[in-house]
DNA sequence: CGATTTATTGAATCGACTCAATTGATGTGG
DNA sequence: CCACATCAATTGAGTCGATTCAATAAATCG
């Protein structure tokens, strides 16, 4: 679906049919859920590897007493758990935060992929190898940087992301988490997560209200998060891959 | 080599052939690092898959001004950045703890396995998973757990991979690691290092004295730290593809 | 509209940090 | 093989970033 394809695209060019596949896994099997559930428990047997087509979701932790970690967000274009068909059991969480419609991928989409789609099926190691990389970063981000700098950084790897979806308006886009869900994100105590954004907005680098973000210079917000976008690696990187049309 | 191998074996049953490539593949080109430095840096070109045959490397990031995180540590049979051939340039730093040993693994190498060995492509592929499972569980502990549940629990997970990869002999292991690469890889000072290795000696969890460990009772180690192995899927998941000889 | 969730503020506390000095290992060259 | 240099571990004291608890204000939703 368009998002995807659009993420995929900053990596490599797609042919008209290498889109034409993506887009027909993406009508296939589509299912929606409510916002603020789960769609997938730890413990559970993985059951399909998901395409986000709309909404805002994250995989978490949690611990016997209930501390929670999120430790990645899904937005729209982004794939839950590629290969996870191999497990047993998930080790972690799926949970929405806003409704969201994700479309299943099933074995053979891949295994087709594999065999037919050499450029979409390096176009999603790469996917899969960035988000590693997120993981890394946010290992950096709650190990050595500060509230501040941390808060910084999340809200710049949002944004930019949204906007290699084609989510973002000039400097603006849409904001559905919770001071809550920043807090389970950051490893910081909701009360932190409030006055830090509120050293955000008195920096004037970020204006936040309501569900919607406007970062009205993603350079100095990226600067006060320690921002390097290097682990995105979204500089069309698979170029010599590109399909001629 | 034997710590690959033994290390696949927790999820799938290989054939003689299989361990006879992966042998081979481990023996073809050798090279030798010196303790303490760096085998790849941040911002070069990735050059190689590479198979950690002996002693302890570790990924590690580090922002401007110095801080340092690591996001995680290469043991025995551990391999680095599995299909990182795509990208251009490296996000991150590996560097050496002690001396190490490693085999690089060229493209062909791999191309062989997915197309000759689905055994032992699945077991990587399983392999992977495993490793994006434990920065998925790193984030969580530098989230959510407190000093002395995050050392717990990263002892913990160091001892049972060295277990997995044969390298333990009873409740003992080597233990290269000084505190400073503790700190760095919990996010915590040195001083703090020292003092929660303290509370764990007085608690009877660990004997940590030259550079060997000593855990006189896993499973209270592994209270401590809030230590729940699902994400390292180590019960013989695989078992359905096994090889019958 | 009232009910519930989300955001905000203040005050007190605490876990972990910094700085600084000391002790103990480890290793190397003469 | 000792002497020195270096690196690693330990200890104490003071500080600070972030937390907890608790109350209030503001949004959001049915």
């Amino acid at each position: 679906m368009g998002h995807l394809i659009r993420k995929l695209e900053h990596f490599v060019r797609l042919s008209s049919a290498d889109r034409a596949i993506l887009d027909r896994a993406a009508t296939d099997r589509v299912r929606n859920f409510a916002p603020r559930i789960d769609i997938a428990r730890e413990g559970e047997k993985p059951q399909s590897v998901s395409l986000i087509l709309a909404g805002w979701a994250c995989r978490y932790k949690q611990l016997e007493d209930g501390r929670r970690q999120i430790v990645s967000f899904f937005l729209p274009g982004d794939i839950c758990d590629l290969n996870v068909f191999i497990l047993r059991e998930m080790d972690h969480s799926i949970g929405t935060i806003t409704s969201v419609t994700i479309a299943d991928l099933s074995r053979e989409f891949f295994v087709e992929i594999n065999a037919c789609y050499p450029r979409i099926a390096t176009a999603l190691a790469w996917e899969s190898l960035v988000n590693s990389a997120i993981q890394r970063e946010w290992t950096m981000s709650l190990g050595q940087r500060t509230a501040y700098e941390r808060m910084a950084h999340l809200l710049s790897e949002i944004f930019i992301r949204l906007r290699l979806a084609g989510l973002t308006r000039d400097d603006g886009c849409e904001f559905p988490l919770t001071q809550s869900d920043l807090a389970d994100a950051t490893g910081l105590s909701k009360v932190h997560v409030n006055r830090t954004l509120q050293e955000l907005r008195s920096a004037e680098l970020i204006i936040l209200k309501g569900k919607s973000l406007t970062v009205p210079s993603l350079e100095r917000l990226m600067n006060a998060g320690l921002f390097n976008a290097n682990y995105l690696h979204m500089d069309h990187e698979g170029r010599q891959l590109d399909a001629n049309e």
